[in-house]
DNA sequence: GAGATATTAGCACGATCGTTCGTGCAGTTT
DNA sequence: AAACTGCACGAACGATCGTGCTAATATCTC
């Protein structure tokens, strides 16, 4: 029946490990999840050395609880939000909207935690790598699957290639991040709003959906 | 005068350097900048931790040579070649598929150095990120000097936004890279190719411009 | 040849890294 | 009240980090 946690000895235990993750996944969006030293999280959050270490067990295991940290908000920030959407490519759009959003408004302070992560851990094998490699699957399939919907209900194309319209929405999404933060300017995103409309509107069905008007305020 | 050098001591100076660079340039496309150490660059070269520490003066100098070198590598397998390509349109395209080739032979062994080392200091101000930014720019500005070319010519249609398109395409490019990197698959890559191909036909005068026909040997 | 100059090696420094251990304290169970 | 459980602390470990010194070793100038 074990539900919700009642031993305020475990809750407090996991209250702690709330706060170190919620530093660590900042810190790991500017600075890569190399740089989240325990000594440092501990510094930060007036803790002792030790006592952040006791809470994770191992660097690795750290660097991983991080990586779950931030899927989760981003999943919040992203793909819950979207599900208010209509199925279909309403819904397709809206998850490419909320992502811009979630870069644009630094919802992680270094913009997307996953770029900056992915980037540092894509080429090393490992545990860290393979979760960063399941987040982007999950992702890459959620778009999928939007597009799938809308492809059923009749507003894409029949012949639509789903996987080549998802990877093209997300290298949008993605370079818009990467510039912005880079240049520190908005560019990017102006960018990357006009050219997903393109993309989705060449392979939509009936290119004036209302489903992919513009957002007017 | 002074053209060549002709001082063996500067030039065992400079060859030195330079091996430490090359072995840099790769340790930092798979681990990232902060991971050169100049202890294991020592150890790995058969070389005094002190010796190569004086070849640079300081890290940060090391970082930056680093990003040099590998500005000269990416230009010589990108760049340059694209010099063999008529002007305009054929050149733009070759540009796009010497990248491609830069990022699946591996050029540097964590695939594009710039997509790792760019991620890992986009949000941190100092001089490697403002080295990278340069870079960004220069490489973004040569895409668009390309398209502008073509546009000239008569071969893109005239309210082409060249801002647009060089995004675009270097959007999907570096997407190409990061997930083929991550996930070790060719798929992206063949994505990419067709993308590719798609965006400069959907701005050209002439969807079938032999300058955008694919290699066919 | 001698003397100047530049590269490399050897060694030591303070700092920080991840990790381990023993201890004390707060909360739960009996 | 006693016994037990689990979190956090402080101290210490070996290793590695970047960075200074000094001395030895090449190479060039004269």
């Amino acid at each position: 029946m074990a539900g919700p946690i009642t031993d305020g000895r475990l809750l407090r235990g996991e209250e702690t490990r709330r706060a170190v993750l919620r530093r660590a996944v900042g810190i790991a969006s500017v600075e890569g999840l190399d740089a989240l030293s325990i000594g440092r999280l501990a510094t930060d959050l007036g803790l002792s050395k030790s006592g952040v270490f006791a809470g994770f067990g191992s660097k690795e295991e750290l660097q991983l609880a991080t990586v779950r940290a931030a899927r989760r908000i981003f999943a919040d920030a992203v793909v819950t939000p979207a599900a208010d959407t209509p199925p279909g490519l309403a819904r397709a759009r809206a998850l490419c909207e909320n992502w811009l959003a979630y870069s644009r408004d630094r919802v992680f302070p270094g913009g997307c935690f996953f770029h900056e992560v992915t980037a540092e851990f894509d080429a090393r094998p490992g545990a860290v790598r393979d979760a960063l490699a399941g987040c982007a699957r999950e992702w890459h399939a959620t778009v999928v699957d939007a597009l799938a919907e809308a492809r059923t209900a009749g507003a894409l194309r029949p012949d639509t290639d789903l996987g080549d319209l998802a990877f093209a929405l997300i290298a949008v999404l993605e370079t818009a991040n990467s510039q912005a933060v880079l240049h520190e300017e908005d560019v990017p995103y102006q960018r990357a709003g006009r050219l997903l409309l393109r993309l989705l509107r060449a392979e939509a069905t009936d290119p004036a959906d209302r489903r992919l008007a513009p957002d007017r305020a």
